[in-house]
DNA sequence: CCCGCCCGTGAATGATTATGCATCATACCG
DNA sequence: CGGTATGATGCATAATCATTCACGGGCGGG
């Protein structure tokens, strides 16, 4: 309680610094904001304002992230093998190749499933003549284009991949535009519907 | 020319999210908050309120940090390509990005880079309409591509490697003979910043 | 063909953080 | 020893961000 602990450390920045990162560097109890933070500091009779945390935090170079429990919290960067594990992002790109493998026997709905992936997986779309170069992230060209040959589109002639571009070959020799538009209208389309019908839970 | 070109990515939220990853990954353009990046991205086409941003930066796992010039900003945490595959850093979203980066003269180290490489690694360049073949050292068609994909030249629509060979689409129909004249002056004068030859209009 | 569910988004707003300014303590110097 | 420079901090407030609310659109089921 409050009485008269005698303070084991001097009334320092330094030393202030020092217990912000125990803390921060203690599992179990995260901090979610620098108010939470000078609660804490309190309990071992440091006695600050969230100003003053503010800046401490900046030098001490601690960073705001989201932790699994779904909230914010501060971590430190990584000098502390503690935490600070990043919460990447997605299986997104997983789901899409579930979903391409579900399918990859279909021919009637390979349309709609490419749609599904190409919303994930489709970041742009340009075209020069009878080619459409589609840009995908890396490593998912060779997915991208297996799908599209499984779809069947009669205006495709063919497709090569590298790791995140695929070269499309359309029949017109003047289609290019034209099939370039066709994918960015599959992927918008599909994007939500993707969302909306499948397993819930994609990102985040 | 502009006016309103046709957008060459989806309006989905992986194309735009993997857009973020690209201008946050580029160097010289530090984004300092949410309002910021929404401006950088309507430069590219992407219109969308910081509140969709806030998520998406959560959703990508980015943090707020200071950065060398004293000043905050947005910095995605190195990923692991070990388990996550998603759009950390794709040379597609570059394209769109280098636009906005060639706004301001950025990517000219990019372009000097390519040179120097293609000093080393290009054997030969010759076109069929739109199309660039170049050739490379066994293994080596990857990094030409990728260095290629990084200049961000835009007379370049895209490039597809396979093991010793880049296949190049040029955005002009017409402009393969241009394009594998430029790399072969590019490999032959290194040092020289045959940047295309094409100056962007400078000015926003 | 209609219905309900769900996602992505914008607008508005509450929550949280960063910072200008003034103050105070301490170190430094002549 | 007085004066000044430097750094730290609180306070108040602007700046920035996260989240709630409501809506529109698309899909799957009936």
């Amino acid at each position: 309680m409050s009485g008269s602990s005698a303070p084991s450390a001097p009334a320092t920045k330094a030393a202030r610094h020092a217990k912000i990162s125990g803390i921060l560097g203690a599992p179990g109890h995260p901090v979610h904001s620098q108010d939470e933070l000078a609660d804490r500091l309190a309990e071992v009779g440091v006695r600050v304002t969230q100003a003053t945390l503010s800046r401490d935090l900046d030098e001490l170079g601690a960073v705001r992230l989201r932790g699994p429990d779904g909230a914010l919290r501060y971590a430190l960067p990584p000098e502390h093998p503690d935490e600070l594990a990043l919460p990447p992002v997605s299986s997104a790109l997983e789901e899409a190749v579930e979903i391409a493998a579900v399918l990859s026997g279909l021919s009637r709905g390979a349309v709609a499933a490419l749609g599904k992936v190409a919303g994930d997986l489709l970041l742009s779309a340009e075209a020069s003549g009878n080619l459409v170069v589609l840009k995908t992230p890396p490593g998912a060209a060779q997915l991208m284009a297996s799908m599209i040959d499984r779809s069947g589109l009669n205006s495709v002639l063919g497709t090569v991949a590298g790791d995140d571009t695929v070269l499309v070959v359309a029949r017109d020799p003047t289609g290019g535009d034209e099939l370039a538009a066709t994918f960015l209208r599959l992927a918008e389309r599909r994007a939500r519907a993707a969302a909306g019908g499948q397993h819930a839970q994609s990102d985040s």
